[in-house]
RNA sequence: GGACCCGUAGCUCAGCUGGAUAGAGCACUUGGCUUCGAACCAAGGGGUCGGGGGUUCGAGUCCCUCCGGGUCUACCA
């Protein structure tokens, strides 16, 4: 760690990695068997070090050593520099433990001290990558629901926190504007449509002009065969019917629009299905040409012989009737991503219950470009479970429809705003509206991200609104009343920031806080790698913790002035980092509520 | 039938490539505001990690098996 720990003009940002390099160039120093050897440097449980080291126990273990001589004779041949920054102790089997001095947290604190300064660390953990995130993804036509947040909230914070990690971030929204649904919507606007509904509420009318016009087909096999014609007539380039497609998907796109902005999610690309619909070709030539497709009861399929259930589960690629389906278009779309954006990650964000079709599209993939000897992206298939309601069941309104995104964010606001008007109706009402609105927001989306996306989540307004737990008004709070001190006694954030006098962290509370601030750069390299933003969330939830333990125990403005000052640098970083961590989630922070 | 996900405190959930005495919040008990925002903090009780086998220095985590819940399983996306 010779630059961690090493002089005191730079403290690395992931101390983690450095750790790492010191330990293994120690290993060869020690003359272990270095292809044999990995450190496994975790962050360690805060009763016995900020990191540890678990490497040994593995290595002795399959050479019949003893562990404890192992690490000591490690331990001796770390660099004097690392001995210098760090408490170093072996425990247990042979567990090493790092402690970093109190002086090295300062001098974190110190170097990493604006948004800017954390972004240039960070960026080292994803530099280079380009990556392609395609979420949201809506059907045209359709009313965003309640069942579409978690992918748009899940998919913009991983945008942003890969970004700040400095990859370069391609966002698409691949929107379903292409399927089977445009014969009944053609046909209902041109029979069925309401214009005074059409200018009211587009996105209703059309909404309501789909489900007239199914429910049609289903009793009149007349309106079947029309609503047939009508998507022939589109796929064949009718001008009339794609001139309502296009009007259609205008209307649509505007009201998604209208819900992006709300929310704060922004896209660079909105290629939906129809964009690749001339991209077909190659496709079902190659795969075909390669023997990875074949004919199938009529359609185009991919088999996969060696997986236990794609053996016989088929990969349609082409339908018996000729038309493309979803598979055909995300072929299209992997090559386009691949070739035109030149994709070292492609990350898709979908609900579990498309698990099958990704896995299939990846191995279908895998095959198709290594034959055809095309460079191969890295894949992710970032699946979430379901927003359960509070019956455990998918969530729905009484009449059984799904909750429309609208009305659930306008309710969301409107309990934050009873909540701010009972707890703060000393403040103007145009604030109080705009806290509700960052609170409310706040609430649904961090209730969408703090939980592990791979499991259901039951939806219930009292606990994202809760004030205490892991929640969004939980960690706003914790800023507020930060920026309360600074204001209330006319003090600068950044002026307190730059530690002007500041000694090292003393009492237990302030190293608590002091290293739990150091461990933001674990939070963040463990999320991006995984992908999973309530990681990120549980390290904001802590350290919003470790302030409240410290605010309580420490009083900040003191007397002294050493005091004074390393006590309000670490209130400045506190703020720094849940300013900077809930930004990454996508979060509106507040300075008073 | 098969595949995947899930099962951790009364409830809602964390637990990072296997690591040290399994952790939070809610609820419950107790203590802390004439003192920087108490929407807070501190302390306490509460566990066969669904059951049973196995792998090893070490298993909530990996393997097998069984039970329970969910999802998917040929032309919707």
């Amino acid at each position: 760690m010779a630059s961690a720990c090493g002089g005191s003009m730079h403290v690395s940002f992931q101390i983690a990695t450095d750790l790492t390099q010191a330990v293994t160039a120690a290993a060869a120093q020690a003359g272990l068997d270095a292809a044999g050897f990995s450190p496994e440097i975790r962050t360690a449980d805060p009763r016995h070090g900020d990191f540890q080291a678990n490497g040994v126990l593995g290595y002795a273990k399959a050479r019949k050593l003893n562990p404890r001589a192992v690490a000591e004779s490690l331990v001796a041949a770390l660099p004097v520099d690392v001995k210098a920054r760090c408490d170093i102790s072996i425990a247990g089997p042979g567990f090493i433990n790092f402690r970093l001095k109190p002086e090295v947290l300062l001098q974190w604190l110190t170097r990493y001290g604006t948004v800017d300064a954390l972004r240039s660390g960070a960026s080292s953990l994803h530099h280079g990558q380009r990556y392609v995130v395609d979420f949201s993804s809506p059907n045209t036509a359709k009313q965003l629901h309640v069942g579409h947040v978690r992918g748009m909230v899940i998919g913009e914070a991983i945008c942003r926190m890969l970004a700040f990690c400095g990859a370069t971030v391609i966002r698409d929204n691949h929107i379903g504007d292409w399927g089977t649904q445009f014969g009944k919507l053609i046909w209902g606007y041109k029979h069925l449509r309401n214009d005074a509904a059409l200018t009211a509420d587009p996105l209703e009318e059309l909404e309501r002009v789909y489900k007239a016009a199914d429910a049609a087909t289903k009793n009149d096999p007349a309106v079947l065969d029309a609503v047939r014609a009508e998507l022939v007539k589109l796929q064949a380039g009718d001008t009339e019917n794609l001139d309502l497609w296009k009007r259609i998907n205008a209307v649509s796109s505007g009201a998604f629009t209208e819900i992006y902005q709300k929310l704060d999610i922004h896209f660079d690309h909105q290629l939906g299905e129809s964009f690749y619909n001339d991209r077909l070709g190659v496709v079902y030539e190659e795969l075909s040409r390669l023997g990875l497709a074949e004919e199938s009861e009529g359609a185009l399929v991919v088999f996969h012989p060696e997986h236990p259930r794609f053996k016989t589960q088929p990969f349609i690629i082409r339908k018996s009737d000729g038309a493309a389906n979803y598979a055909s278009t995300d072929l299209a779309t992997m090559l386009y991503r691949a070739e035109h954006f030149q994709a070292d990650a492609i990350v898709i964000l979908t609900d579990a219950r498309q698990s099958d079709h990704f896995e299939q599209l990846w191995l279908t993939t895998q095959k198709w470009f290594a034959r055809t000897q095309r460079r191969l992206p890295r894949f992710e298939h970032v699946s979430f479970g379901s927003i359960l309601g509070e019956d455990g069941k998918a969530i729905k309104t009484r009449s059984g429809d799904p909750i429309r995104l609208k009305a659930l964010l306008a309710e969301a606001e409107e309990r934050a705003l009873a909540l701010v008007n009972e707890k703060s109706p000393e403040l103007p009402e145009a604030e109080r509206r705009e806290i509700a609105a960052a609170v409310g927001i706040g609430a649904v989306r961090y209730a969408d991200l703090s939980q592990n996306r791979s499991s259901d989540y039951v939806f219930a307004w009292d606990k994202i609104l809760s004030l205490e737990g892991n929640t969004a008004p939980y960690l706003l709070y914790a800023m507020a009343r930060i920026h309360s001190i600074f204001r209330k006694h006319g003090i600068d954030v950044a002026t307190a920031g730059q530690g002007q006098g500041a000694t090292a962290p003393e009492t237990e509370t302030e190293l608590a806080l002091a290293r739990k601030l150091v461990g933001f750069a674990s939070a963040l390299e463990l999320t991006t790698q995984q992908l999973r933003p309530h990681f990120l969330c549980t390290y904001l939830y802590e350290l919003a913790g470790a302030y409240s333990a410290f605010y309580n125990a420490d009083k900040v403005l003191v007397e002294d002035p050493a005091i004074r000052a390393r006590r309000l640098l670490l209130c400045s970083r506190t703020l720094l980092v849940l300013e900077s961590g809930l930004s990454l989630l996508g979060l509106r922070t507040l300075q008073r509520m």
